[in-house]
DNA sequence: GCGAACTTAAACATAG
DNA sequence: ACTATGTTTAAGTTCG
């Protein structure tokens, strides 16, 4: 227990001891569902939060108008700037209480992933709030840039009223009222893409009959009632400025866009329905049903026309609304106007946004890819295929299976499918859908094509333990690794390896221990392991069904303790030490041993120059983790070959394949050969 | 559903 | 005493 800490809790956090594939089933307990309640809150407090806000610079907005109109009713033709001083401070807190949130840093996010103590839900949970802290900020700036322009605004209308004095004309009004309309139906676009973000992220979850932040029309539901009370406001203020002169009040509207005598104020009209805008919230989404009385601009009995907040009984009424007061005129012609603008800069964020989705799908293909022409890591079931067939040309690209996609296609994923999504990149869970080399699927072709790709994604490879051991053990140049030399390369060579280390050093050490195939051996400097290629060929990994170490046979027992050190003894005794591995290992290749996986084995000598430049490549990049090469340093690189020995292995009766097992010519008791075998292969009898 | 293969955690032992 | 290494067992998962 202590010893995994003090390793490998360095790197990681408690939080990391599930991390790996420990992290899979936690992942699927829903882990991410408690980081979701908060998040709908903020989000929601946040378009609270943008309202008022709008409300707060139209309050002043208002405010500074009517305290303008005053002052130069009372002292026409001159300025007070202190006022202006004053307002404009009074602007500022506004924007300061969008800073509150905090951004998490990059070097904050970068430990969260690099820990992974996140499942992948939760990771993209915490994306998508930062991305919503973001747009936050970003409508932040845009506030204050319309403040400045308000502001602005402002001033010159304030200016242009005191040179026109009373005899400023109606249209000047409108143009005014035009401008500030304008400007709000900004910060209200503002709002409206800021909740789409929202919406299309998941961090809103307008739940049926949740008051307050219908989707179904957000030009609507974005003008609060106090907005529209505070136009009606600064209509009436501008009419009661221009000395009640209008008669036609009712039809003095702003017109948007075009210098068309002015016509009724638009929010005269819903005035009369402020009073029921608030049952309209409580209607939640109206995902129009389809019904005989559908209309695009009716939904749950309200008139959807920007800026109308009618209610209607029926849908007749509701089309006579439409066709009177909304008909084909100056003041619609302008509100379509302003609705296409609406639409514009939505689609223009949304096109921004889909770049910018590209952009990072984009990134993250090329990251798994880039060094090399070879990107993403064979499929691993299309390998399978090729490792038959052998004669299939360009390998389909995908990711590996991944175990949360059980069903995905077995068969060769298109090309289309190479873009890494969220769910296989994540994902990626412990070793299943591993293959390990007793089914004819050696892993040397997948990890060669795809080195590049474990070794810079976080992705874990679909290789067993025994796999990845026993391919370390063979690429050494001596084939044979200390521990913490296999340590080494799994950091090395898996990106994975390097930012998960909570479980599988544990993991490696069970798997030496448990594997038949995995042979210790020591000498002064120390024990290193090595492979016996036939045993991984057989498959005969874990000794299911032992007797317990401890069981009643006393001699039993002592044998069982013994053996392991016998062993050692043994080998330490003759001197084989560092030679017996590489000397172990040559002889298998020398004397043609059916080795059906890599041709590090077929090969040897070329294998092994390969691996001594692959290793001189290595330790370049190698991280401080690798406290060296992977060479062991007190060991000689291959003595002469002499204390090994070709012998025949009688006892496996499931040895069919390679007449040939090697063993060490020490002059030690077949009993004692691996104690491992004794029960599948003898029995514990033909021991005693 | 079953069993093999595999992963993981934990307890324990041993050596440096 | 601590740590790294190694062994063993048990429980859980995945997959054929």
């Amino acid at each position: 227990m202590m010893q995994e800490s003090g390793t490998e809790a360095t790197s990681n956090g408690p939080a990391n001891q599930n991390g790996g594939a420990g992290a899979e089933p936690t992942s699927r307990e829903g882990r991410p569902k408690s980081a979701t309640p908060s998040v709908e809150v903020s989000a929601a407090d946040l378009l609270h939060l943008q309202q008022h806000q709008a409300l707060q610079v139209a309050r002043q907005i208002l405010l500074q108008q009517q305290q303008q109109q005053q002052q130069s009713q009372q002292n026409t033709g001159r300025k007070s700037p202190k006022a202006n001083d004053k307002q404009q401070g009074l602007q500022v807190p506004v924007s300061v209480a969008m800073m509150t949130p905090q951004v998490i840093t990059p070097q904050q996010m970068q430990q969260i992933l690099q820990q992974q103590v996140l499942s992948p839900q939760q990771l993209q949970v915490l994306l998508q709030q930062q991305q919503a802290l973001m747009l936050q900020q970003q409508l932040q700036e845009f506030y204050k840039k319309q403040q400045e322009q308000l502001h602005l605004q402002l001033l010159q209308q304030q200016q242009q009223q005191q040179h026109a004095g009373s005899k400023q004309s109606k249209e000047q009004v409108s143009a005014q009222q035009l401008a500030f309309q304008q400007q709000l139906l900004q910060v209200q676009q503002v709002q409206q893409q800021h909740l789409l973000n929202l919406q299309r992220q998941g961090l809103l979850t307008i739940q049926p009959g949740q008051p307050g932040l219908p989707m179904h029309s957000l030009t609507q539901a974005m003008i609060p009632a106090e907005l529209q009370q505070l136009w009606k406001e600064v209509t009436n203020a501008h009419v009661k400025e221009e000395h009640n002169s209008s008669s036609n009040n009712g039809h003095r509207g702003l017109d948007l866009s075009s210098p068309a005598p002015p016509k009724n104020p638009l929010l005269n009209q819903h005035a009369p329905t402020n009073g029921q805008y608030m049952s309209h919230k409580r209607d939640g989404p109206t995902l129009e049903e389809p019904s005989p009385h559908s209309h695009p601009l009716y939904g749950h009995g309200v008139c959807k026309w920007p800026g109308c907040e009618a209610v209607f009984d029926d849908f007749q009424s509701f089309l006579k609304h439409l066709n009177n007061e909304h008909a084909l005129d100056d003041r619609s012609t302008a509100q379509c106007r302003v609705q296409m603008q609406v639409v514009q800069q939505l689609e223009l964020q949304l096109a921004k946004d889909k770049e910018r989705l590209q952009a990072m799908m984009t990134h993250l293909h090329v990251k798994s890819t880039e060094p090399k022409a070879t990107p993403q890591p064979l499929n691993l079931v299309s390998n399978v295929t090729l490792s038959k067939s052998a004669s299939e040309a360009s390998p389909p690209l995908s990711l590996p299976q991944t175990p949360t996609t059980p069903t995905a296609p077995l068969t060769p994923l298109s090309q289309t499918h190479s873009v890494i999504t969220a769910n296989n990149l994540h994902n990626v869970g412990p070793m299943r859908r591993r293959y390990s080399e007793k089914y004819n699927m050696p892993i040397s072709p997948d990890l060669s094509q795809n080195k590049e790709f474990y070794m810079n994604a976080d992705v874990r490879p679909p290789f067993t333990y025994a796999s990845l051991i026993r391919q370390a053990i063979l690429e050494s140049p001596e084939k044979q690794l200390t521990l913490n030399e296999i340590y080494n390369w799994f950091t090395r060579m898996f990106a994975y390896f390097r930012r998960n280390a909570a479980t599988w050093k544990g993991a490696v050490r069970t798997n030496l221990s448990l594997h038949k195939c995995f042979v210790r051996v020591e000498d002064e400097c120390g024990s290193f392991w090595t492979v016996d290629d036939e045993e991984f060929k057989r498959g005969r990994h874990v000794q299911r069904g032992r007797p317990r170490k401890y069981a009643a046979d006393e001699n039993f027992d002592e044998l069982l303790v013994q053996s392991p050190a016998l062993v050692k003894n043994i080998q330490t005794n003759l001197g084989y030490g560092p030679t017996l591995s590489a000397a172990f290992q040559a002889s298998m290749a020398e004397n043609n041993i059916p080795l059906y996986t890599t041709a590090s084995i077929g090969s040897p000598t070329l294998n092994s120059l390969a691996n001594a430049i692959r290793e001189e490549m290595n330790g370049a990049m190698d991280h401080g983790n690798s406290n060296g090469s992977d060479s062991s340093p007190g060991r000689s690189p291959l003595p002469a070959m002499h204390h090994i020995s070709v012998k025949e292995e009688p006892l496996d009766p499931d040895d069919h394949e390679g007449p040939l097992s090697l063993v060490t010519t020490a002059n030690h008791s077949p009993d004692f050969d691996d104690h491992r075998d004794y029960e599948d292969e003898q029995g514990p009898d033909d021991m005693l």
